[in-house]
DNA sequence: CCTTATAACTTGCAAAATGCAAGTCACACG
DNA sequence: CGTGTGACTTGCATTTTGCAAGTTATAAGG
């Protein structure tokens, strides 16, 4: 029968979305991507301390769902970065929603700073 | 001196909209209230199948955090409905941006359609 | 050399969240 | 009285998360 289940709870594009982002994490990974970070110490070092595992693990995901690349920049001792695709940063309206959101309803809150100006070197 | 801890994990924006929102039922049930439901079974019945603990858990965090209100649409029975706050309402663009993402990246996804146009009359 | 440091992870385990089934309670209807 | 409905609750197993510590490779300093 040809009734292959698409997709994995619905066919919601909402739904969809957050199996893929859906947690506490995910979307921090990329807020950090998208203000310039790249690198697994810079990520660690955001100030809502995420745990090692918890980043392999989102990286991981986040490259299987080709939202991220991983590439050496240097060799010996050998050394990666992540950096945004384009479908990662397709992602960036839904951020600035979410910001715009969130600063009306958090007082207090405030836009990060990015970290690195210029150089955005995109991979397909 | 204020060394009040005013957020739990930082200021930044995103991260406490995660706090409130990020999960992967909760802003589903957003989705379902946006598109005119209301009532508890309305919920249940969404093609994700939430379970019921799940469903409640995630009402009475949402009430408590300003984006709901719960009220009694009749007496003898007692029953209840929930709607948006204004603050809920404000979700909106971002639901929207998470669609028009999703569309892009999820092929088949499709938009699901409201339940119920107008207002407060609700029909048995 | 030998110690210390750094990047990028991995492992172990406890704690919390989620998922599933079933149960509860108050009524209304026939 | 028996059945049905709405709105939850409870119990428990599975899964995910959080925290600390360990690993591997290499480099730099004394």
């Amino acid at each position: 029968m040809s009734t292959t289940m698409r997709f994995k709870r619905s066919d919601c594009p909402i739904t969809n979305v957050l199996d893929t982002l859906g947690d506490k994490w995910t979307l921090l990974v990329i807020r950090d991507l998208v203000l310039g970070k790249r690198r697994y110490q810079e990520f660690l070092s955001s100030p809502e301390r995420i745990a090692s595992n918890i980043l392999a693990d989102r990286l991981a995901k986040l490259e299987a769902a080709g939202l991220v690349t991983r590439r050496a920049y240097q060799q010996n001792p050998a050394r990666h970065e992540y950096l945004l695709t384009k479908k990662g940063k397709g992602l960036e309206p839904v951020l600035e929603a979410i910001i715009v959101w969130g600063q009306k309803h958090y007082p207090g809150t405030k836009r990060f700073p990015t970290v690195r100006q210029g150089d955005g070197a995109v991979k397909q």
